[in-house]
RNA sequence: CGGGGUGUAGCGUAGCCCGGUUAUCGCGCCGCGUUUGGGACGCGGAGGUCGUAGGUUCGAAUCCUGCCACCCCGACCA
């Protein structure tokens, strides 16, 4: 018998690893705050990757690749972002083990193997990219340099989430040198837009863009801008970031270029990233009761066929009668999975796909052979109608399209439905009880926005790029230029 | 790192308070048969150092102590 999801409303925690574990995504490993990613988990990620990959080198990215170890001397150049990750890093030490004589069958480490100088396991890349450029970059003619690497990082988290936060994740970070502080910050908003854009129309998944505070930026930037979103139980989440440096690791490093007119000056950065943590967005904004909701475009095959059958020979008929249909999906460039599996029965089947969040079922059996025609169902909506098998391409192909559609104007609205507008502190600290995003007044100070977090749990999640009206700060009445996004957050 | 909890088969569990043959039940797994339009059923079978190390005892899953791991709530964070 197959375990019941919770349901969402009665724990939202548990719901969420239940899916996680249910819909094979994922699992925790026995290594500390790690996870596995299964097949069909990491199959997810990879359309993810694919499609970023190529809007990054639609707008003159390259990748890379850069060692996992970062020397503590490069680690520690840059002050600000040494002292943000320093709480959070794996330490390698020694190179070597040794059978211990104590134990017979057990290793220890070897003292004699002690580094002269420790390894850090890269947190982010920064530092060790940085070191590297310095001896790519002479001239304004060697920028700038667009380069984007897809790795795994370590952070070492107290506590982890599957997917949200683990020790070790998987990321694309993206470092790019340039001439310009306006052309450096002109990178930053063009990733920041490419983020939101895809966040939005490849995920289904509407988002809120702007600058973060102070205390949220990251460690070593001069600005952080970010992607938000919003997850079903009224929480936001930090979906991705795009930083400008300045010259920060420029100095730090100590990376110059000649000018048009030979003159030096310290180079212009940015860094960018998204994890595997998307991964936890897709789930928290689309899984419903039944499990995993998949857009379209994400999902590892669109289409699942399941046959309905009572004997091996009705199941050859049933797969005759589907074989120009499997080859048609395929060459309108969907995936399909026949599932003609014999140790399942059909209702099985049907949970299973509708927990992996499989966009379109089809279901045919020995009546469908006589009436030419089959079931299809749309796991969003859960409804199933029957149609002719001379429909079936039109109709997947209109509820490709429109699940897409579907889901992200259900995000969107979800999202409008759930930004309000605070005028004093105690609208705002109902507002924040409730969840979802509050916008209110912020007097741009680090003390305020510390009290407000303090009382309420609630962050600053975004500042938006374009001010919107002035007024006065909720906790302190001191002057306020813009109404901020704050919410409690993942 | 503070506060609470849990560890029994691949997974979920009963037993523990009050020590006593061969450690309970369900799912899953293997075999055979019947089933198959929404999570099938019958019969047979395999699978366990009861987290770990020590202690108390004639006897420990059960009582005591140390250690380890995991979960939840804080602090920290993408």
């Amino acid at each position: 018998m197959f375990n019941k999801l919770t349901k969402r409303s009665e724990n939202y925690s548990k719901w969420y690893n239940e899916l996680v574990v249910m819909a094979d995504l994922a699992e925790t490993s026995s290594v500390r705050g790690c996870m596995v990613i299964k097949p069909y988990g990491y199959a997810i990620w990879e359309k993810i990757q694919q499609e970023l990959d190529l809007k990054f080198k639609e707008t003159g990215h390259y990748n890379a690749y850069f060692p996992l170890f970062v020397p503590k001397s490069l680690f520690e150049a840059e002050e600000k972002n040494a002292e943000g990750f320093a709480k959070e890093c794996a330490v390698v030490t020694h190179y070597r083990l040794k059978n211990d004589e104590k134990n017979p069958g057990k290793l220890k480490v070897d003292e004699n193997s002690k580094l002269d100088e420790e390894l850090i396991v890269r947190p982010t890349s920064e530092a060790i990219i940085w070191r590297t450029y310095k001896n790519w970059i002479q001239s304004y003619r060697d920028l700038p340099i667009l380069l984007n690497q897809w790795a795994n990082v370590v952070r070492w988290e107290m506590r982890t989430r599957l997917f949200l936060r683990t020790s070790e994740f998987l990321w694309q970070e993206g470092h790019t040198a340039h001439a310009t502080k306006k052309e450096a910050l002109d990178e930053t908003k063009l990733i920041v837009d490419l983020y939101a854009n895809f966040v939005e129309n490849f995920m289904g998944i509407s988002v809120l863009s702007g600058l973060k505070s102070e205390s949220e930026k990251f460690a070593g930037a001069e600005e952080t801008y970010c992607i938000e979103s919003l997850m079903q139980d009224g929480k936001a989440l930090q979906a991705g970031t795009s930083h400008f440096l300045g010259q920060n690791f420029a100095k730090a490093f100590d990376v110059k270029f000649a000018d048009k007119d030979g003159k030096l000056d310290h180079v212009w950065a940015t860094s960018w990233g998204v994890s595997t943590r998307l991964m936890g967005a897709l789930i928290m904004s689309h899984g419903d009761d039944n499990g995993l909701v998949l857009p379209p475009k994400l999902a590892p095959y669109q289409v699942v066929i399941i046959p309905i059958f009572k004997s091996e020979d009705e199941l050859n008929e049933i797969s005759e009668y589907i074989k120009p249909l499997l080859n048609e999906i395929r060459n309108n460039g969907y995936s399909v999975k026949f599932d003609n599996r014999l140790n399942f029965k059909p209702g099985y089947k049907f949970n299973e796909h509708e927990i992996k969040g499989v966009p379109i079922r089809i279901t045919v059996g020995q009546r469908d052979l006589e009436q030419k025609t089959l079931e299809i169902f749309r796991r969003d909506k859960m409804i199933k109608k029957n149609i002719n098998f001379s429909e079936v391409n039109n109709e997947i192909e209109f509820l490709i399209v429109d699940i897409q559609n579907e889901l992200l104007k259900k995000s969107q609205k979800f999202m409008n439905d759930n930004i309000n507008i605070a005028n004093n502190y105690q609208e705002f600290k109902k507002m924040i009880e409730e969840g979802g995003f509050v916008l209110a007044h912020w007097d741009g100070t680090s003390e305020s926005e510390e009290k407000i977090k303090k009382e309420t749990k609630a962050t600053i999640r975004t500042i938006p790029f374009e001010k919107n009206d002035s007024g006065k700060c909720i906790i302190s009445g001191r002057k306020s230029e813009c109404r901020v996004y704050f919410a409690r957050s993942y």
